[in-house]
DNA sequence: ATCAGGCAATAGAGCGCTCTCCCGGAGCGG
DNA sequence: CCGCTCCGGGAGAGCGCTCTATTGCCTGAT
């Protein structure tokens, strides 16, 4: 009747076998007598054993867990903290990364550390967590170009994968997506509807997805007769996508269609654009990027970009764990294709 | 030139005192020589010691990390695993309580174990990770009542707090919404506008807040002479919101103000509104719940009965910290206060 | 009968840390 | 000058687990 949890040993008492045996039927490994597998399995359950963490990640150096890293550049002020968080998972996006690390993590027991690093004390709190081996290694989703942590990570050699290419170039593997050839797909559906006077409402100029997907829309429209695309930036958020998109009404009020860099932006947009007197798509198509969950919900339903954002995470997780297995030493990057998803928008 | 991490040991020869000096600095505890804790930290610095968290916690029996579980009623099947995750996300609303405990964590070099619990495999999990001694204790978040969850826990002793009153009652703190005065406010507002024909659009009525909210809104409904409200269920999703007030005005053609139990179903009530030539506010106002990101995003801006949702979670991870700490011994709960945020939509 | 070889199970040495107990010296009242 | 307290510091016993080295036993070849 005592009150402290059971430990390996007085399993082994109650099994009338020692720890060590008690050990190997726990982790399944080597031959254990089937008979004595029994008895021990019983012991445990009558005993209510849950092996204590703490004791096997001391020896075995593993703490099974890994930090999902949710990282911004700059430093921003401490009251901003819990702001940053929610910012954060206002955008559909993250809640469907965190979808795919738990995807491939849970099978495998295995659980995410949600931590934000936005400040440079936030960032050094990251390593001091990874070195003092509370997590076996880091998945890193920035949300800014210009992010000092994975230079950091790769520095002190902390196991790391990134959602993204880095802006600098990092020893580090990455999965990402090919977001010139998303921006080649907007084109050509646009022309495919027969805009003639396209236009884009592109993300932040210092993010290298945002250059790809102008880059990838450009060139495509470029080839197709338009050297010249009214372009306006936005900040991925949908405000900033209402005010893009009245600036390129205001402009150039003949546009057409619209390649946003977001589907939050594309939102945004539709809204500006009604707010002119134009009808989506009637006068102005409106394509997005992402196919989040908002471009099944907001009205008209958006046309978009599918990124594979769950399989990318899960990717994510797999490559991070090759790399704590050692399984996987050199940096890797594996790039997936988007693809065009048409609903009412255009 | 070791390749292996530095140990309290090594930090302890370097600077040519005990280990137990070390960690005496380490820990800030006790007297020792101002020269001395200088000599330490110093050799802490030349070695880069970080002290090993797992080793810590085996002697000290404390994880210093606590769980954040988003809990789920019934049985999903293996493949919505990562859906569940990605839906969950999806609602603004955990993005909020992320960010009031990572408030409250964060200060104190803690972060939150992500964890979901929508099966029973799933909330075996929990326990048995809280047992194995991986996280101290459990913040809890239910999407659904008859979550079995909150019992578990509480009957394995295990150190929760959860959001919202659970439908049946448990030994565990919580922290609540004073639903009701929600609702009522709601009525109240719809009232001082002139509405004459007052209706709602109320939450999935098996969970507790739902009923709340409905019952505040009937009882002030009923006390200025409106005896029978016009009800429709929705399940506090955009598209159910959309449906329910599709409903409602089909059934009830003069409904000139609504009131829906979250921003969400607000959202889609708008939405509904409009696909059927109302305008909103002018021929039907709509009033929401939550205050949640989207009720200043989308158009009309959502007049809304606010949630202070991020001191609510920063309660909540207070609240754990006491009991764990052993500060709080009784189950406690505290109640928010709901406040009307009037905007554009009613 | 002897002994190599293989397998099941045990013994016991740590993993890196905290914390209690102890010791030596300084300070001080009698 | 003695003995007492106080305080800074060290020694060492674990915390609960894994894992290597070792023992004991049985089989089968010599």
């Amino acid at each position: 009747m005592s009150r402290r949890t059971p430990t390996l040993e007085d399993v082994a008492r109650e099994a009338g076998v020692s720890r060590a045996t008690v050990s190997r039927v726990v982790n399944g490994i080597r031959n254990v007598d089937p008979e004595i597998q029994e008895v021990v399995r019983r012991a445990i359950e009558r005993t209510g054993y849950a092996p204590n963490r703490a004791a096997r990640s001391l020896v075995t150096r593993r703490a099974e867990t890994v930090a999902l890293v949710v990282s911004g550049a700059g430093d921003i002020t401490d009251a901003g903290q819990n702001a940053f968080a929610t910012r954060v998972f206002a955008d559909p996006f993250f809640g469907r990364v965190v979808g795919g690390i738990v995807g491939f993590l849970r099978p495998r027991s295995m659980h995410p550390v949600l931590m934000f690093a936005e400040s440079t004390e936030a960032r050094e709190e990251v390593l001091t967590y990874l070195r003092q081996g509370r997590a076996d290694g880091a998945l890193v989703v920035s949300t800014h170009a210009d992010d000092p942590l994975p230079a950091l990570l790769a520095e002190a050699r902390l196991p790391a994968v990134l959602f993204a290419r880095p802006s600098r170039s990092v020893p580090l593997s990455y999965v990402d997506l090919a977001h010139r050839d998303g921006g080649r797909l907007a084109a050509e559906h646009l022309l495919a509807r027969g805009c003639r006077r396209p236009a884009t409402v592109c993300g932040p100029l210092d993010v290298a997805a945002s250059q790809e997907r102008l880059a990838g829309f450009r060139d495509t429209l470029a080839h197709h007769g338009h050297p010249q695309v009214p372009v306006a930036e936005g900040g991925f958020t949908l405000d900033s996508g209402l005010a893009a998109m009245s600036d390129l009404l205001a402009r150039h009020p003949d546009t057409d269609g619209v390649f946003a860099a977001n589907d939050l932006m594309a939102q945004g947009a539709c809204q500006a654009a009604r707010e002119r007197g134009r009808r989506v798509p009637e006068d102005v198509a409106v394509i997005g990027f992402d196919d989040s969950s908002i471009a099944v919900t907001c009205r008209p339903r958006l046309t978009t970009i599918r990124q594979p954002v769950e399989e990318m995470a899960t990717e994510m997780a797999r490559l991070l764990d090759e790399h704590i297995h050692g399984v996987r030493t050199e940096a890797t990057s594996v790039v997936f294709d988007p693809e065009l998803v048409v609903r009412d928008s255009a």
